[in-house]
DNA sequence: TCTGTCGGACTGTCGGACAAACCCGGCAGC
DNA sequence: GCTGCCGGGTTTGTCCGACAGTCCGACAGA
């Protein structure tokens, strides 16, 4: 038998057909963001297929961000953003058992980098909401409130502050899975409530006066002692952070 | 006026529906991997809905790597991978015209870390795969061929080697727009493909003998020199690495 | 000017239909 | 007994036609 590279020999479907050529049509800039679509009737003339093939395809786009439907009417293009990817990849890394340590390598490197860089360039708005986050941590500290969506969310505009796209889109699946399976198990350590709280207020401090060195070390410190947290926990690093967010 | 809070009110449709149903019985288990779906028409039947509705379903549920055909017949599970979500992360930072320095900042961060980590835990397979890379890169070279595929299967298989499926997502679809952005423009520099080989040389050499410094250290500078060799073509490193691999 | 009504356009959903491909079991031939 | 061909049932891909609900603009009325 000869290497020869046998292709799979099958016709792609008229759907896929439909989805594939929308997506270039999007990639090269020749339908722009946020511009309207025909309606599917037209569509369908267009393309030469029925209706109900052309809402095949457009059901494909929809699923990965790049067509929106703005209020049960038109339908435009939009690009896919955070809200569309990070639980995307979430999901796939739940499904593979991630382990806590795997994720947290990769914090340890993405959340110092994410913190000095937003130290470097952040703008003022973004610094207002890392202090109202911390504020709003600290009361549901002193409430005794959970507070997962707050760290989660304090990660995340820390990186939302790099004006880093690579990082926000990279750092945040990892964010999605990683905190909240750390506090999660977190009440059985009282005190770890304030320690981080205290590390995200030296974190926010060092943003503030763009300390970019105050800030990676605070932050790999930060990192660091969640992983002490979750052995004190005698969880094993190994093990899968279940019970992690599924959103929605 | 008060200021109730007035939900919008949309009823999700159906095929909504559908495909988030579907989704919770395979993130909860109730599906597993690899296990086959009913047939269409019978999915129909149990959600009570007509067969193009359970389509439209199934069709976003596909389009984000959660079912798949095995060869036009039936339905089964499978999990989304690398193959399906770097390319939809790329295409994202791509609308988004992330820039050269994006980009970069991201993969000084991700590849030395990758590099550390495959030097403690690679597996021989994959060191054989770093070392056929090297040896095709060298053919390569000598040939004058482009080199863009090999260099970015090459940072890939560095990942690969950690074993650490969260970094493997997270850089991917860096790697997928940095390395072809770089490359394409290389020609300009010709020695800029010795120095990138050598470079790999010494990442795989430390690897092999499981030193992790080492390992780290060449990948930085393999990294930091990237950007010198951008610079060096005159290019802005704000600018938008563009003619990159879109992934068909 | 504001309001209520009307007609057209579009989406979401439905039912039915058919060709092609595939799976499976049976049956003849060696 | 094994091989290879054949026919039927199943399933997908595609199409057609239809209808309710909703949205939008136009238009008449207060």
């Amino acid at each position: 038998m000869t290497d020869v590279r046998i292709e799979r020999l099958t016709p792609a479907p008229a759907y896929q057909a439909v989805s594939r050529t929308l997506e270039r049509l999007i990639m090269s800039g020749q339908l722009k963001q946020g511009e309207a679509l025909p309606s599917e009737t037209e569509l369908a003339g267009r393309f030469g297929v029925n209706r109900s093939t052309v809402r095949e395809g457009i059901r494909q786009l929809e699923a990965q961000g790049l067509l929106r439907r703005d209020g049960r009417k038109r339908l435009l293009v939009s690009r896919p953003g955070q809200a569309e990817l990070a639980p995307s990849a979430s999901r796939a890394m739940l499904l593979e058992q991630v382990t806590f340590r795997e994720l947290w390598e990769v914090a340890l490197a993405l959340e110092p980098l994410a913190a000095g860089l937003a130290a470097e360039r952040h703008q003022h708005e973004l610094l207002q909401r890392l202090e109202a986050n911390l504020e709003e941590t600290e009361a549901a500290i002193a409430a005794g409130r959970s507070m997962v969506a707050l760290d989660t969310e304090f990660h995340s505009l820390v990186a939302a502050a790099t004006l880093n796209r690579a990082l926000i889109l990279a750092r945040e699946p990892i964010g999605l899975l990683l905190y909240p399976a750390c506090q999660a198990i977190g009440p059985q350590l009282p005190q770890s409530g304030s320690g981080l709280v205290e590390a995200h207020r030296q974190v926010v401090a060092a943003i503030g006066r763009r300390d970019r060195t105050a800030a990676t070390t605070w932050m790999a410190e930060h990192i660091t002692d969640l992983r002490r947290a979750w052995e004190l926990a005698r969880l094993d690093p190994d093990g899968s952070p279940t019970a992690a967010g599924q959103p929605a």
